[in-house]
DNA sequence: CGACTAGTTGAACGACGTCAACCGTTGTGG
DNA sequence: CCACAACGGTTGACGTCGTTCAACTAGTCG
């Protein structure tokens, strides 16, 4: 079931566009908008790919939420990357034989999948192309710190602070946020698994945030009623999410 | 300064030989090992780089040990990656302008600098070489979601378990370590950033290790007395490094 | 010899985890 | 339509892991 989606809406087109630091020519978007996309849908929770899969397609995000997660033996459970629309979670599979992490759906979840094959053949044709993938995966990479550093020397309250200020700065840069506001549907266990913390403890560090006016989060909604705060709180700078176009 | 290796200890070749799913070809081989290094030395402690600048060159660890790490606002410091020689700490710079993250000495570190226009001049000649140098960076990536991983989800004894687990495997590697023994003159405060603890702390997990008679950490030098104790305490599953040879 | 640094250890404290109870909502089947 | 199970959220009590502070030791360098 192939799906042509129109050339400036494509995920990846959208995705490379504002990612690359050239222009795009006429030849390599439409090299982007018709890469055949092979459309899937996950219900909340479901896995995607999981460690030690050796994938021969990886996939974009269009619609809803994944998560980038590890387990120890035991089965404690590492969140290492949240992914919204246009993001590509999995494209190291094209160079890295077997997967290292799993990713699974959060909220509802829609992909496109795309061949590896597919993907080298538009390398080849497009090479500047390679240096846009790369970059993607960079930024990908520059989260990844950012995360390391939060999660291993921020206490919880900043830690969750951070957390939210992520969130709802890329939600805003792919429109599914507006007025600090966004649709979040997460537990608190997951939260708990994406900060290293026991879902009792977020419960806690929600509650202060709510009790002091920063946040809420019900009905899987997140609120930020005071943004300045909720950043302050984080000391959340977003100078690592390499946007172009600053805001906020 | 320029300094001219001979091809096979080249720093380069080795790395990419190491690292690339294909074998290279006489003259991939030839540009990697005659691209201009430019050596420099560095005292343990002292700054390579530093969050927030914008080189025009990356480099490569020649010998000794470099560690990147980010900060936060109040001075906190947590490592997230050792660099072993080989490496390419910063290879994201190529494409990323600005840098999220600072890079600094452990020991006494010499590096080869290589200028973003020969890289870019090289990968336009042979353009496989990308290939094999995204997938080096790929490599980097896996390593760094095992330390989140293990920082998140561990308690401080396994994950120190794991942690020198991963420096002796890679110290292996390039032939810094022999015998389950290996040279690392490290801090016990610098432990403590890379695991996110106290110095205190990292004072009475090395003790407790030490009277298991798992390892010994003194005078700069780390000794695995009991390498299967030391793996099974660590839950060390060598996977994630990605090694084309296993062993051990 | 004194000053400095890294390591070592104890004691008190705090952050966070665990356990357990309870509540509210949702959904399902009799 | 109601009973009830299942699940997520909420809260308290208590335990543990790791931090902080502080004192002391040992090695090193001038």
């Amino acid at each position: 079931m192939a799906d042509l989606l129109p050339a400036d809406t494509h995920p990846f087109v959208r995705k490379i566009e504002s990612v690359s630091l050239f222009a795009l020519s006429g030849p390599e978007r439409e090299a982007l908008a018709t890469l055949p996309l092979q459309v899937a849908d996950y219900a909340a929770q479901q896995d995607v790919v999981l460690e030690h899969d050796r994938p021969n397609r990886c996939f974009a995000v269009l619609s809803g939420l994944a998560a980038t997660y590890k387990t120890t033996r035991d089965g404690r459970r590492q969140v290492l990357a949240y992914h919204v629309p246009g993001d590509l979670p999995d494209f190291q599979s094209l160079n890295l034989e077997v997967l290292d992490f799993s990713i699974c759906a959060v909220s509802a979840l829609r992909i496109g999948f795309v061949g590896h094959d597919a993907l080298r053949a538009m390398f080849h044709a497009h090479p500047r192309l390679v240096d846009a993938f790369w970059r993607a995966t960079l930024i990908e990479g520059s989260l990844s710190r950012e995360w390391m550093l939060n999660n291993g020397r921020r206490e919880s309250y900043p830690r969750m602070a951070h957390l939210f200020c992520e969130l709802m700065v890329r939600l805003e840069i792919v429109g599914l946020a507006s007025d600090h506001s966004c649709h979040l549907p997460i537990t608190q266990y997951e939260l708990g698994d994406a900060l290293g913390i026991s879902s009792v403890h977020v419960n806690r560090i929600l509650k202060e945030l709510r009790e002091g006016g920063l946040i809420t989060l019900s009905g899987g909604r997140l609120k930020v009623h005071d943004w300045a705060a909720l950043r302050k709180a984080g000391e959340f700078d977003p100078t690592y999410l390499h946007l172009r176009s600053t805001d906020s």
